[in-house]
DNA sequence: TTAATAGTGTCTGTAAGACAATATTGC
DNA sequence: GCAATATTGTCTTACAGACACTATTAA
């Protein structure tokens, strides 16, 4: 026992950098924005009601504690996913930390927060274990911010808990700052294996929040998709209402 | 009223009892990654001697643990580049958070990556307490990937601690990505106050590792800076070997 | 037939890049 | 004069956007 007397200095400091207790550390959940579009080609977000304190009764973007050790951060984010939309395996990519003083009442609380991208019928909405309500608003733009709907609800950005709103903005910001040069917008695809032309055009016309002339999208897909080998023509059309489409299929890298 | 009331008391107590150790928390440290340009105009990092475990005599980037509570993350990350180079007011932007599982052997720590463009003669850079040596390297690349080298040394980046060679490869390809419609060059310049259009060309040959031409630069700069008012002409020209170069003053937002 | 959607072709303006030519300094 | 750097101008090509026109289906 006497050994343990003569610590050297190297072991010294191991030992204190290793008291990591020194310092405080914060809390850290990983929050996700699920956009979707709706039926109508609409940007729907997932909200969920929270159903404790804080903003007990505010709306919020689903989220979760970190488990240190347990889990990385990004695989937090896929378990919360998982947890409230009961999918795996989509586009989820990290977004931005929040970390301001006081953006949580309880105690320093960093967010990670991910944008996850997924099709519509992908989506298994649970509500959760402790009555929280989870539903699907579409994205509307007022003089005073995001609004928030659905049939029944119409939620302001200001209502939103914590400082998700601002979570959500920098999402949709950067969403439409990628869609040009990343291939975001095949993740909202019904089924990125066989789609139209006019089907992508309409995911990035909802993005975008502005109408885009067909014979110039087709233009720069062609380019951008076919020419490069990131979308491969297929042999087969779908007819809707007038001229059958030819579709076309997505390569995964 | 009385309701108000009776919510108020319900969140005051749950607020009260929160109970902090409920989760497992992760430490969290805000690293940066600070670029400057030496005096052949090549892009330099600054890089630190571990003194203490674990990594103990690898070299990394600087950075220090979050003082939950006391301070925001953006804060922390400020107050490590004043510790280190004792230069604040500067670009410093939040890159990306690390975080998965045993990238530091002590405990979980995520790392919320920054990055900082700092002129090298603000640059006033600490040998820390703790007998670290803190030193800039000019980043060369090899088939095995980047070489920090200066004078005395040359470091793989197979030798530096932790992942911060995936840092420092992402904080690279987001600045090169960047360049071309950020403001980030400017941060570079000596004096923003007065810079020449060849001055300004050199920082952009320098992120993009490839050399540029100069009418066309101007014809760009022109047009994206003057002409949108970003930056002004002044009444005043430099002269150095040939023909004299008219100087110009970036307008701060 | 008409309405609807898909697809082709043409024209214009803007911007990037290659590069020739000219201008102004120090030596 | 020459070397060095700054500045102007010209030409080509690529691409975005507007838009006219054709093609193919259902009803």
């Amino acid at each position: 026992m006497r050994k343990n007397n003569r610590i050297s200095k190297e072991e010294k400091e191991f030992l204190e950098q290793y008291d990591v207790t020194k310092f405080e550390r914060p809390s850290v959940t990983a929050d996700i924005v699920i956009f979707t579009l709706d039926d109508s080609d609409e940007l729907n977000i997932l909200l969920i009601k929270r159903g404790g304190f804080p903003y007990k009764d505010h709306w919020a973007i689903p989220g979760g504690f970190l488990e240190a050790g347990k889990e990385s951060i990004d695989e937090a984010a896929a378990r919360e996913l998982k947890t409230e939309t009961n999918i795996d395996n989509v586009y989820l990519k990290q977004l931005y930390t929040f970390g301001d003083l006081g953006r949580d009442p309880r105690t320093t609380v960093l967010s990670v927060a991910y944008t996850a991208l997924v099709p519509k019928h992908k989506l298994n909405i649970r509500a959760g274990d402790d009555a929280k309500e989870a539903k699907l608003f579409s994205i509307k733009y007022d003089v005073n911010g995001i609004i928030f709907t659905n049939e029944n609800k119409v939620i302001f950005e200001s209502d939103l808990a914590f400082d998700h709103a601002e979570i959500i903005k920098m999402a949709i910001t950067r969403l439409r700052n990628r869609i040009d040069y990343e291939d975001d917008a095949f993740n909202l695809l019904k089924d990125r294996n066989e789609f139209t032309i006019s089907e992508l055009k309409r995911i990035h016309e909802t993005i975008k929040n502005r109408t885009l002339d067909l014979p110039n999208f087709r233009k720069t897909f062609l380019r951008e998709y076919v020419a490069t080998g990131k979308v491969v023509e297929l042999n087969k059309t779908i007819t809707s209402k007038g001229k059958p489409a030819r579709l076309y299929k997505y390569i995964e890298r």
